[in-house]
DNA sequence: AAGGCTATTATTAGCAT
DNA sequence: GATGCTAATAATAGCCT
């Protein structure tokens, strides 16, 4: 954004790349601290390191001990209601019905292996869709993301070598636009809104807005 | 951050609330989707609605259908190699044993159960971790969520009436800050980068940078 | 690679529609 | 509630150390 207009292509110089994924990563996890703050919600980044570094994750804050089960609850949650979710429906036409027959499995048997009752008293079905949507978001983020390694490495075999200046970006990538044709190799947006009718727990049963 | 140098506190008044919410939303997504176009990188934004609304989450790109196993694997994974990763093992600490017991009780259960194998002979042990990152951020984000939302109808009670201009914030929240002492109440920010030994399947063994 | 420093550009708060 | 406008602030590319 200063000295010089940035084209929104894959950068091409690796150490430039590399620099920008840093600094921009900072600035990214800055605003997404301040959406939580001004506006009160709870926002979660995550964003894949440029080669096969480690993820870098952002949430809002820590937990409670006990809301790690949720987890828990997402696999034991009933097919039924997890379909009310839009996402969730679509997971559960990819798996079929194996998830079903897992909690059915987990639910019967022993109590061991039952989830931890505690965050579940407290979680309305609006909660749980919530949970439900952000798993499935990062799911796809990782999952996706392996899929974008193997094409750079098969195209531009950036990785291996000791090459300093590895300034030629792999063929698919190398789209010479200059601004406004830019969308469709790296920058396919996908936004997920999901619709739901939660009961609420409280007093009125009209839906919120 | 125009007109008028904006406290980083909660706004007060709902609708400017909800009206920052919505343009910073879009800013945000708008700096991810540019962070992972310029970089190639996977990048995942997931930020749960105002009031009880539905989560906004954006990831860079759709997926494949088989890669939404991914979650299968992570239950079914047994817990050394799950422990690897940092937050798994914080995980593994609060549910205690279940989850392995679970994971042995579907290797060893009949075929149906099994998670599809597809996905999980492409993962190396290095994206796994990464996964397991992506899916315990959202949980915690999700999870605390609720919890901040119980924090404001508490003391804001915000979410029942009909009031428009409720500029009353939480007592917890009126931080009459101007700038420079905001942290601490809604800003607490928490950043995890898993560190690991990735074991490339090319020919180089070293670990990468 | 990490931090500091500007000149620029990009984001956005407040207001009107 | 969403959209457009504009002044004012914030983010940052290209340097440097």
């Amino acid at each position: 954004m200063p000295r010089r207009r940035v084209p929104m292509t894959l950068i091409a110089n690796r150490r430039t790349r590399a620099v920008t994924y840093t600094k921009r990563k900072e600035g990214l996890m800055k605003k997404a601290r301040e959406l939580a703050t001004l506006c009160g919600v709870q926002v979660a980044v995550v964003c894949a390191g440029p080669d096969g570094a480690a993820p870098d994750v952002w949430t809002t804050p820590p937990k409670n001990d006990e809301d790690a089960s949720v987890i828990d609850k997402y696999l034991a949650l009933p097919v039924e209601k997890r379909a009310k979710h839009t996402r969730v429906d679509y997971l559960r036409e990819l798996l079929g019905n194996k998830k079903a027959d897992l909690a059915k499995l987990q639910q019967e048997g022993p109590d061991e292996l039952k989830p931890p009752k505690t965050v579940l008293d407290r979680m309305s079905q609006d909660e749980l869709q919530q949970l439900l949507g952000s798993i499935d978001a990062t799911l796809q983020a990782t999952a996706e993301r392996r899929k974008t390694l193997e094409l750079m490495a098969a195209a531009g075999g950036d990785s291996g070598g000791d090459r300093r200046d590895a300034d030629v970006p792999p063929m698919h990538l190398a789209v010479p636009c200059t601004g406004t044709t830019s969308a469709g190799v790296q920058g396919y947006q996908h936004q997920v809104h999901a619709t739901c009718n939660p009961s609420r727990s409280s007093s009125s049963t009209s839906t919120p807005a």
